[in-house]
DNA sequence: GCAAAAGTGTTAGAGGTACACCCATGA
DNA sequence: TCATGGGTGTACCTCTAACACTTTTGC
């Protein structure tokens, strides 16, 4: 874009046609080649939370063609004058029920391969978002059934079974999503955002081992965790809801980044 | 996309319109509202180098409004039945002349928001290319003048002095594609793709330093980068090109991952 | 008291930092 | 011979992994 390829971006004729046209979603520009295309632009999120000692992500039932009756990952068009980000967040609110105000969220990849949607030429956005345990049972929702299942039970490879998956590439969306929140709860404090406002370092320890997949040693967390600057702060508070001796309740602490990071293989 | 939202993905004809049109680059979709919006979709590149120990971007100076005579990054819209990867290794290609094929390629993000192209929705998914040092002198580009420009002159901060920069939001893309090339010098064995096909250890010493712009204990740098399985493996040569005592060649390993990872305060 | 979870102490080893020192070449 | 960069040895420190042990609750 923004080259001296003579061209200003603009629609010509052959895009105008009605809804359900199929297939030729293309619009190409000015000159005789196709020197460029118009694409619709989606938002796809990666919603992802921490329920039971597993990870979980929030996918809908689709309830129209193409992929009738598969699960899909939560998504919509960008609208005419919204920035990307505004839209993700504002299809998350719609999905989770929640004020996407304090949850994280962040951009992960964009897919844009022609043939990823049969109706069209369709570019995603995908989005990371990441909510603490209870997230509101998926309410004011437009869309037919959602659902939160497990993360591990989507990815396992099943070889050959491709055709009871997830719709379009979201498997490989999901795929990467999961690995940039399995990458980002090393070297930063962003698994407290699986977390409500204050939890016990137990309580986070469950986040690690859920999204990581491997146990951690208790004694050893607890105090990597402690020791390392601005991750979390204590609030003065103790709990025994998680049994045993009570437990110190912490919230987030400042930082952005953990130096030193948390270690995977423990 | 992908949702049950009713609609189909298809251009109304309000958007029908000649080139040069100017600002409404926007298509509606089927419904009264605004329900989606088809965007120009493009991808633009980040080429690094490293020469004469400094971190170089490949940068045109743009010939056209908008942001006429201003320095921008290469890229061009993305071809109707393209992948987003193969359009960006087809302008790599066109503007640096090497093959590229063997050229690091990675996508770093995506940009969109409503008003960043003043003609239009334009989105721009940005790619990384890291290319080794004596490249290609930018011959073949049908562009006009193409050149490296030192990243710490066009990241620095000068405050208030925003107009005499990069066009667009290219200083962001610029700031976000080497932000990611700092970041994966640490743990991937990316600073090869830097070097030619063989190289010494200070050679690549000369690449973290530049990228990373701090200075690095040659000793344990080289005992570090040795040590690390399949970083570099021994060619077998030698060479005296940097003076001093002859210095053993290396080629990358085979690794994709640095265990240990490379630390930057060092 | 007993089970369960919180939290502390300790030790061996791996890896990082700093720097002294020797090696092999060109000029 | 000297300057230059290549490369090794080593001491000190921090961080990690593993696990023994004490603390504080509920039942």
């Amino acid at each position: 874009m923004e080259r001296d390829d003579g061209g200003v971006p603009g629609l010509a004729a052959s895009a105008a046609r009605g809804p359900e046209a199929g297939t030729d979603f293309v619009a190409r520009g000015p000159g005789a080649g196709a020197d460029f295309v118009a694409v619709g632009l989606a938002a796809d999120l990666v919603i992802l939370t921490v329920r039971d000692g597993r990870l979980q992500v929030l996918l809908i039932r689709r309830g129209i063609e193409p992929y009738l009756g598969r699960w899909a990952l939560p998504g919509g068009f960008v609208r005419p004058d919204e920035d990307l980000e505004a839209s993700a967040r504002r299809e998350l609110a719609e999905e989770t029920g929640l004020s996407s105000e304090r949850l994280h969220l962040e951009q992960v990849a964009t897919y844009g391969a022609p043939d990823r949607d049969p109706r069209g030429r369709v570019v995603s956005v995908a989005y990371l978002a990441l909510v603490p345990d209870p997230p509101a049972p998926v309410a004011g929702s437009d869309a037919s059934s959602a659902e939160w299942v497990d993360v591990a039970d989507l990815l396992q490879d099943r070889a050959g079974t491709a055709d009871d998956g997830l719709a379009f590439d979201h498997r490989r969306i999901l795929g990467d999503g999961v690995e940039r929140a399995r990458a980002k709860l090393e070297y930063s404090p962003l698994a407290t955002a699986f977390c409500p406002a204050e939890f016990t370092i137990s309580e986070l320890r469950g986040i690690y081992e859920a999204v990581w997949g491997t146990p951690l040693d208790p004694r050893n967390f607890h105090r990597k965790v402690t020791k390392t600057p601005g991750f979390v702060e204590p609030s003065g508070a103790t709990t025994t809801r998680d049994g045993g001796r009570p437990a110190q309740l912490f919230h987030r602490g400042t930082a952005h980044t953990l130096h030193p990071p948390m270690t995977r293989a423990g």
